[in-house]
DNA sequence: ATGCGTTTGTGAACGTGTGCACAAAGATGG
DNA sequence: CCATCTTTGTGCACACGTTCACAAACGCAT
């Protein structure tokens, strides 16, 4: 870190930080409030169907979690269930959508109308909930004028007022990475205190704002490691007999590896081959340690 | 409940049980493995600045975590730094690509060529690590003969096809809620083990396959309840002191609660005029509390 | 009323994740 | 070769999250 100021909490998706300072007030755990979505959409498909009550053993099939967990989460919120029967379904909706803040209405800006700003201003979900788009804005000229979801894309100057007036206090950022930071000031300054960022990039913003990220590439690369995994390999690599060896070994390695400046091509060209005989965790460190 | 089979598993984003299974092999913990991607980022980002080494401190600043566990998480990969140095920025790239397995090329088929599949496909940070576009699959024969990203879109029929011969173990569903569901069981059904889902529905998949949900609804939701916080309020209940007091009031409570069918309209007339004295679980020593 | 079957709400045990704090490793300069 | 300064790697304590298991609560039939 850099910066001595109190803590510029450059918070994102998994930061236990703010778990602590949000939850604190009536001390609803992070990951019971990151389901409460879950159960409501569960909740909502019942209500639709008319069904008066639910176990949570239905329930909590419904929306892919373990029973338990769920009573456990609704016992946070209250004791709305009743033993015997189940809970309410309507009633519990509102308690949900009450504790969520869904009951009121969350004007929110979207900044940077490409592809995904576009697709994120046609997305019908997005009202279905309280959630009401109170204006696209981008810095694009040929995109300013242009129309989308029937909204019309205005112009960046724009936002201080749009934000102020409309007392917009979510923002959306779909900009390229480069000038995601610079937009989530502006919106911070003008007002936003919740932004959900799709731009790759890790945001700065002061305390007291929350910031989510959707970041597409991140669920991917997860994703490919688990697949590896299930691939029945181990990552042939070409480290690690000299890494775990504890003295003067390790300390010779990482000298080479220092020096040898182009660890990437090197290390790449290595990769291939290993069609490894068996052993250790990987073996042939022999491309990387000209021995 | 229904089902009496071994384990359907419907794992989303947060399942606790993959984690264990996922990462027993090495015994690198999930948690670390969400952040490989974030460190890989900023670790290119320096890579393309040709800055050879970087500290613990530095990085972990870049990639917005605290350098504590930074290091922790390096030290599941092997001893990658120098003591006193750093870690060589090129080595570290290679070495966490290794392990998420960007290494290797992975084939991606997109199901559903709409709003958001059609933004998808346009993602150049998609292919810009291992990931490449297979195909693209509709149902519509009206978006079928269409182009998006310089591919043709394909027909479903094909999907059984496509994934065997290109051999594609990852799969995106950009479809409505509705077909989600249907699209997986083919998916998983033709040899995907891997699947990112943007549809908000909860996915059922067989043990083996891992599936991970973006969820645009639930991550405003989640901003909305902290906003509400922030807000200073108490959701201005309902309920509590009925709820929380033991003994047969709630029963009452409860029982009237179900009679009294629409309970969403019943109790929002009621919310209001709450403005209760005093203890309840939450009462409102609230009101001021500054988040 | 009483008893029976069902389902909630939660105590307690366990597993996972986080962050402090520090010894040991290595670099660097003399 | 030694002293000093930097930075890693990790033991440890604690916070958070999950799951089990069960008593208490409730509806309902008798
Ligand atoms: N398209 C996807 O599927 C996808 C997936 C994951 C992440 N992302 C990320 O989402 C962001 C947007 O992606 P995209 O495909 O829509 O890109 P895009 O280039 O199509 O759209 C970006 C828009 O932002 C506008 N913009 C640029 N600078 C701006 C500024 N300073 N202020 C306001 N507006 C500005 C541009 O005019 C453009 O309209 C990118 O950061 C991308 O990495 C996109
Ligand atoms: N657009 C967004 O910003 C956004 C945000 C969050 C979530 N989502 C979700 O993503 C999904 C797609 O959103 P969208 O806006 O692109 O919708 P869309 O209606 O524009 O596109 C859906 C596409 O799926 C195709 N499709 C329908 N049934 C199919 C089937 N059985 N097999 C194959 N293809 C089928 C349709 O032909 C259409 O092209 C939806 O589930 C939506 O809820 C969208």
């Amino acid at each position: 870190m850099a910066i001595g100021r109190p803590s510029p909490s450059s918070s994102q998706t998994p930061d236990p930080g703010a778990a602590r300072r949000t939850s604190r007030a009536r001390g609803i755990p992070e990951a019971t409030v990151a389901r409460l979505p879950l159960y409501l959409r569960a909740l909502t498909a019942l209500s639709e169907r008319s069904v008066p009550t639910v176990s949570s053993e239905e329930l909590a099939a419904a929306a892919g979690v373990n029973s338990a967990k769920l009573r456990k989460d609704f016992s946070y919120l209250g004791s709305y269930g009743t033993r015997g029967v189940g809970y309410d379904v309507e009633y519990l909706v509102y308690q949900i959508s009450r504790e969520l803040g869904l009951t009121q209405d969350w004007p929110v800006v979207i900044v940077g109308i490409g592809n995904l700003g576009h697709a994120l201003a046609n997305y019908g979900g997005f009202a279905s909930r309280g959630f009401r788009v109170a204006a696209l804005l981008d810095a694009d000229p040929n995109v300013v004028g242009s129309t989308a979801a029937g909204l019309p894309v205005r112009h960046m100057d724009e936002l201080e007022d749009i934000v102020v007036t409309q007392h917009v206090s979510i923002g959306v950022i779909t900009t390229p990475p480069g000038a995601a930071q610079q937009v989530c000031d502006r919106l911070v300054e003008a007002g936003v205190t919740s932004i959900l960022n799709f731009a790759p990039t890790v945001l700065t913003v002061p305390d007291g704002v929350d910031v989510r990220k959707v970041d597409l590439s991140i669920e991917l690369q997860i994703l490919a490691f688990h697949e590896q995994r299930k691939a029945g390999d181990e990552p042939s690599a070409g480290d690690s007999v000299l890494d775990r060896a504890p003295g003067p070994v390790r300390a010779a390695a990482a000298k080479l590896r220092r020096a040898a400046g182009g660890g990437k091509a090197a290390d790449q060209a290595k990769s291939t081959p290993a069609a490894k005989g068996a052993k250790g965790p990987d073996d042939d460190l022999s491309a990387v340690m000209p021995a």
